[in-house]
DNA sequence: CGAAAACTTGATTCCGTTCAACACATGTGG
DNA sequence: CCACATGTGTTGAACGGAATCAAGTTTTCG
């Protein structure tokens, strides 16, 4: 459980690239996988100092199936994660690199904002433009590339390297082709129910 | 529940390209995600003609509360899926296009034996090249020339289109940086603890 | 059988990679 | 305080893997 600080989750694979699967921030449990499947399939990797409380797997199953509202509530939080999964996975495989690094920014831009951690249209970037890429499948060069362009087309504007600051919500959304549904926010809460 | 054929879930992006998230198959739950979570995030659609079960969502929630062992072999299910998730996001995020396809192969291998459709070294393919190109990320034309490739490497056989034969698993495997600990298999079976 | 769907192959194009410098901030030890 | 290392971001040139365009061929199935 993030308190504060990111997390990711990675993987690498054969030829030494990396993949990062999801980013994490305050409040969200990042490793209830490794704690019911008992082998872990991936690394899990804070981004910078930050503060997480570890919860016994013990307690996490006690809670889950004593507590019926509290199971349903982590039940849901596994799903809402796959679901953001099957986005990233249409993102990488039928997106142009253009297109898969404005939406990885517009669902920055919602989850940061749920967090409390930035304004919806203003925030500060906590991946460096390498993680970006190994995020998106793309090599850093490029995403570079691709941020320059979202620059000139006055979609963002960045007053240092890591500032996002997006003029028209809409417009980056619809290049994006961004459709907050599956991040299951209620009334820019996170889903419970 | 599939009953018999074989179901996918997929996604249609902005330019109208499809990328299919997952592939499903006898014995498994397709839909426990858009049961707990009201709002569909993709499209479940079947492959070929086939029988499934429907159960109410009423039913499902009752049964995951009453029988904490039910539920914790459906919340199990659904981390399995997530992690396959996972998998495919490193795949077609960070695999060139012949290993992607060899991993995939390996991966539809393994699942169609647990699934008692075939042989760990030959069975049908249930995709057209076409599916498995929305599966991968990639073309039709250049999944065909990678399956080509694999089979003049001698990875693969084929005496049909749609059947895969493996002479030499591991050797597939290895090629496809393929590790089968993502399934969460136990002794062939499908994890339930 | 005949038509549609699926598969195969070739030629060409292009998006993203690779290789290579350079710019710039931050920090660190002498 | 400066010299220098280090990480991050930026930009250019050339290359290459996968896409695209276009024609066949084979398989499937009503």
């Amino acid at each position: 459980m993030i308190l504060s600080g990111f997390a990711i989750r990675h993987k690498i694979v054969g030829g030494g690239h990396r993949q990062i699967l999801s980013i994490h921030m305050r409040g969200e449990a990042v490793d209830l996988q490794n704690t019911l499947l008992r082998t872990s399939d991936h690394s899990v990797q804070m981004l910078s100092r930050g503060d997480v409380a570890l919860i016994a797997r013990s307690k996490i199953e006690q809670l889950a199936f004593e507590r019926p509202a509290v199971g349903k509530a982590m039940w849901i939080d596994t799903l809402v994660d796959a679901s953001i999964h099957r986005e990233w996975v249409a993102n990488i495989g039928r997106r142009d690199a253009k297109t898969r690094i404005a939406h990885l920014l517009c669902e920055l831009s919602l989850r940061l904002k749920v967090a409390g951690l930035g304004d919806q249209d203003n925030y500060e970037m906590p991946l460096t433009q390498e993680q970006l890429a190994d995020a998106t499948g793309l090599t850093p060069v490029h995403v570079n590339r691709s941020i320059k362009y979202l620059e000139a087309e006055g979609l963002i504007e960045r007053i240092s390297p890591r500032s996002i600051t997006i003029g028209d919500w809409r417009k980056l959304a619809d290049f994006g082709d961004f459709n907050s549904q599956y991040l299951h926010l209620q009334d820019g809460e996170p889903a419970l129910a």
